[in-house]
DNA sequence: GGCTTATGCGCAG
DNA sequence: TGCGCCTAAGCCA
């Protein structure tokens, strides 16, 4: 269930817990098992993320691609693993740790030139370094609701439907604003809650919206839509009215008709 | 036990 | 634009 910060996360986590030796591939569930065999007792080098995917770079140029799509989730176990629990399409386990992944869109083995196919489809990851001009360019004349724009992976890759809702709230934008609508000015504003709120998902492994102050409690131990402004929310944490819900790029959005009217 | 929902996306038409 | 797919959890009866 993840937006970009996620998969930053996971791919630090996985590369630091799993990297530099070789790995015991396996697909209890079946359905990645002849992948499996073309990657297992390889050494994994490196695992990298862009926007919402993830790639595991086997030594011999063999990338295991995963996409965790909406409901794809990982849970660690300590090595040697006890036997699986439910569909678990890929094991990866290592001298000390076991990680199992369950329920992915997107979980094969590719080579580099698919990896850059793949790269190529995908806009500015905000995680990865994307300057503010970038993304600005692909925005600017854009007669689509931002709404619906930044859920677009080729306009600004890692952007999911919590961050979109909690960004648009923050910075108090209606997402029925076209791109075309906004100035440089504006936009700025959009961009820095942006690399803000990723940044600050990257740091605790979750998206956190709200400040400690608002909060009233340390952030870590915050828990579902706590953690939240907006998103998943019945009233407005702000004004107090109604949060709508309306289908805005074909996906359910959170907002604030009252506070969110730029 | 069945139904709905969920931080996504590719594809047919 | 709408459909299908992946899996698990929460809700209801």
């Amino acid at each position: 269930m993840p937006e970009g910060h996620k998969t930053h996360y996971l791919a630090k986590v996985h590369h630091d817990c799993l990297s530099g030796g070789p790995l015991k591939v396996t697909s209890p569930q079946g359905r990645f098992r002849s992948d499996a065999r073309k990657v297992s007792n390889r050494v994994l080098d490196q695992v990298e993320a862009y926007g919402k995917h993830l790639f595991y770079h086997f030594e011999g140029d063999r990338i295991v691609h995963v996409h965790l799509g909406r409901y794809g989730s990982f849970n660690s176990l300590p090595s040697p693993p006890p036997s699986p629990i439910g569909q678990v399409r890929m094991r990866l386990q290592g001298e000390r740790e076991t990680i199992d992944l369950r329920g992915p869109t997107a979980c094969r083995v590719i080579g580099p030139d698919e990896k850059q196919a793949i790269l190529d489809r995908l806009g500015p990851d905000p995680l990865s370094g994307a300057r503010q001009a970038e993304v600005w360019s692909e925005i600017q004349d854009r007669r689509k609701p931002i709404g619906t724009l930044l859920l677009d992976q080729s306009v600004i890759a890692g952007v999911g439907n919590i961050f979109r809702a909690e960004i648009l709230f923050e910075i108090g934008m209606s997402p029925h604003r076209l791109g075309s609508e906004l100035d440089r000015k504006a936009f700025g504003e959009l961009w820095r809650s942006t690399v803000a709120m990723m940044k600050k998902g990257l740091k605790y492994g979750k998206i956190i919206s709200v400040t400690a102050k608002e909060a009233g409690q340390p952030l870590s131990q915050l828990e579902g839509n706590d953690r939240f402004r907006v998103y998943g929310h019945k009233m407005c944490s702000r004004c107090d009215s109604p949060i709508s819900t309306p289908d805005v790029g074909s996906r359910r959005i959170y907002y604030c008709e009252r506070c969110q009217t730029r």
